[in-house]
DNA sequence: AAGGCAAAATTTGTGTGCAAGATGCCGAAG
DNA sequence: CTTCGGCATCTTGCACACAAATTTTGCCTT
């Protein structure tokens, strides 16, 4: 309920090398707009150029890479443009999973999602921004396993995931974790309340501030 | 503009074979549950392997076709719990769609919307249904177009081709066309008088009894 | 006769080679 | 000095071949 990792069977070969490569842009280490050369990753993992082809096309269709026909891939760069969309229906799609949530949680989902807030209050008085980062992350997916509909759940990892590279950045201002603590507390309230209006209202708040602090954030870097 | 085809650049073979076999998924021609064998299919283009492999793999990342890991690849097969919750998804995304475009839409695309439901009306009347079908596409994807969000439209279109191979059952409905064309028709006066609330509330609604259409057809076919 | 085990056959996953397209460089012409 | 055109090189796209795995079939045992 409260899995936050999704690396459920790394059947093929292909899977594997997707997960690592997926793993490495969440993480920075790939950084938008680097290049995806399929031989030196094949040589790297030790494989052919065929799973390497196939993980990279998973990536593609994904949204985390982008390939131009005869051009290669690069990790999808930044286009503020589409990032602001991407922000505009984040907002939409996790303020309905709250609101479903409210509707259709279990007292022992409610429980533990309190749980995890209560988990963040820690990291957020210890100013242990990794931590709090991965709670943040659990926090949300627990929304989303509450919304107890697949399909929208899909969306909103997928979106999720897409953001990952650049949802980091907002985490430097150092007392964005305590507005974010606070607004998670409206939305758990909301949904302890099961009150669907204010908790996609509340959620929706929450994720546009994240919109605002990021459009900031490029305004500057621009 | 009132573009409704998407084959923009069949740069590559396998974007090729994926176009095809997706056509055929729309059109009913392949049923679910149809095993995509990729030698046959390689015999069939002429190609090989390799690039239906690739089309294949899109298709699965598309959602139209499931594949077990050593097990080969199937249409996605008729999955009636899944079913409900891709169109109650896909009512908040064509209501979002709705209120954005109520609120950005230009001048022009306005005309444009009343054209096309001026088209449904004769469509309608004459009771010729694959042409209203092809109309009522195209209505649809411009309100998408008019929430001036790719992402949005993006995941709008793609649950529209998801749930395009049982969408069609509906219109066997005699009277559900006069039905879809009124509800239809106060999406475009909400929409024309720029009233978000009322545009996304009339195309949730027009969704929302789409699907209690498809629900009940698949409680009569079980 | 029925059930289980084993072996073969079919099908997918991966490795490798070759050809086509694209980018970059270098030279020549204006 | 700048710009355009042709060539070289590199990378991707596709074909083909091999290996691994799963399913099916047939035989043997109970």
């Amino acid at each position: 309920m409260g899995e936050m990792s999704e690396q459920k069977r790394p059947a093929t070969r292909a899977d594997e090398i997707r997960q690592v490569i997926e793993k490495e842009i969440f993480q920075g280490n790939l950084r938008p707009g680097t290049r995806l050369d399929e031989e030196s990753l094949a040589a790297r993992f030790g494989l052919s150029r065929t799973p390497v082809r196939e993980a990279i096309l998973q990536l593609v269709f994904s949204g985390l890479v982008v390939k131009k026909p005869r051009q290669g891939a690069v990790v999808a760069p930044l286009d503020l443009h589409r990032m602001v969309q991407m922000f505009e229906v984040m907002s939409e799609v996790e303020g309905l999973c709250a609101r479903y949530a409210a509707r259709r949680m279990s007292p022992d989902e409610k429980t533990n999602l309190a749980d995890l807030h209560g988990k963040a209050a820690r990291m957020c008085e210890a100013r242990d921004l990794d931590e709090y980062y991965a709670v943040n992350r659990a926090f949300h997916d627990a929304i989303y396993d509450g919304s107890h509909n697949e399909v929208l759940q899909e969306m909103a990892r997928s979106l999720f995931a897409r953001l990952a590279p650049y949802r980091r950045y907002q985490l430097n201002h150092p007392h964005r974790v305590d507005g974010s603590f606070a607004e998670h507390g409206e939305v758990v309230a909301a949904i302890a309340a099961a009150d669907p209006d204010r908790a996609q209202a509340a959620m929706r708040k929450h994720v546009t501030i994240q919109a605002d602090i990021f459009a900031e954030f490029v305004s500057i870097m621009s």
